[in-house]
DNA sequence: GTTTTTATTGAACATTTGTTCATAAAGCCT
DNA sequence: AGGCTTTATGAACAAATGTTCAATAAAAAC
């Protein structure tokens, strides 16, 4: 039957996934006890486990909803850059995952960090999100070559070169510092679209 | 009283370190515990303290050693390149980069990883190591500015882009893979000169 | 207002954790 | 061989771990 009221489970479930998202990416999985997530939900630790199997779940889960929403955020964006041109989506792709991931920096750095912890399943299911996020921009790489606007040497090591590059922006920004995020969004599709243009110096 | 004779203890402290940089590495240091490193070792856990104060200060020393080494082992190299042109500085330390940490892949992941389990004074102390090697990379490309050999927007930005970038082959590459790591450097400098270069197009 | 379903507690469990220390073994020097 | 210093053992410590479960409270349904 249908719950047509609010509860508290429909709120406590979701606090679950914030808190234990917080302390994973500021103490690391094996570090977070399920008794300090409790806490911060305001429960006891028992009461997790009708919300989570157990705590590996926890962790699998937060990864596999943030991938999936990655790439579900680009395709909406993707999908109002159809028809245009290879360098502007390139452009898009680059300003899109810097902004994108910069506002969620607990879920990439679990997302990047915490494979280990993973079941070989588990583990080349988010990989399998991952991969298919990079041949995104691989596929606009590839369209670029084919135009001529583009020059690389190799689609797969450009693409996970320039992603690599990409990400390390969230190692090191933080707000309110010496440059807006557009400015480094800026700075970045600049180097971005060098690396892979002909050079005629 | 030098000793003159090797002991046990000698060969028991470094092979503690290589212990413990291998697990860390590959389960995280909050979820290794001392007796795995014992086990490791051939030792029982409370042989472990004639050695080390306790499990933070082996993970800090593990950390400091190879910031240290990294940049010694530049510093060696930039010996050689003196009065070199920009562009080769530049080329060698790209490859330099990418071979030098391809061989320590354990040191890499645990200096870049847990960096939160550190106390605010070591934190600082090997931060510093990583910025006087990020200067090292911002000299040459500050010198290729100012040569007009490169022309980028922001050297400390720049710097941490290419770092980033280089940085990433460590997430993927594996030898006995599609490419040779001689082969992947020159990917990767090809991206890296065009990315700090004049662009004419 | 009573029953039925759902959610939470709090104690209990068997392990495991980092670290200490008295005791024992091993290595070195004369 | 005997004495001295350096290492290793193995038991012990209190605290913390993930997880379970009967009992209890709260909420929903009727």
């Amino acid at each position: 039957m249908a719950r047509t009221q609010g509860s508290h489970s429909d709120v406590t479930g979701p606090k679950i996934q914030r808190s234990a998202l917080r302390l994973f990416a500021q103490h690391g999985f094996a570090a977070v006890s399920m008794r300090q997530i409790a806490k911060e939900v305001g429960v006891q630790a028992g009461a997790l486990y009708n919300y989570i199997p157990d705590k590996q779940s926890l962790l699998v889960s937060l990864m596999q909803t943030h991938m999936e929403e990655v790439l579900a955020a680009w395709h909406q964006k993707a999908a109002d850059l159809q028809g245009q041109d290879v360098l502007a989506r390139l452009e898009a792709f680059t300003r899109f995952h810097i902004r994108y991931h910069m506002e969620r920096p607990d879920a990439v750095f679990i997302a990047y960090m915490e494979l280990r912890n993973l079941t070989p399943e588990n583990f080349a299911r988010i990989e399998a999100l991952r991969s298919a996020y990079e041949g995104e921009l691989r596929l606009i790489l590839q369209e670029g070559v084919t135009s001529g606007q583009f020059e690389i040497s190799d689609a797969k090591i450009t693409t996970l070169a320039v992603i690599g590059m990409l990400n390390g922006v969230m190692t090191w920004y933080r707000s309110g510092g010496r440059l807006s995020l557009e400015e480094v969004e800026t700075i970045y599709w600049d180097m971005v679209r060098k690396s892979v243009s002909p050079m005629v110096g």
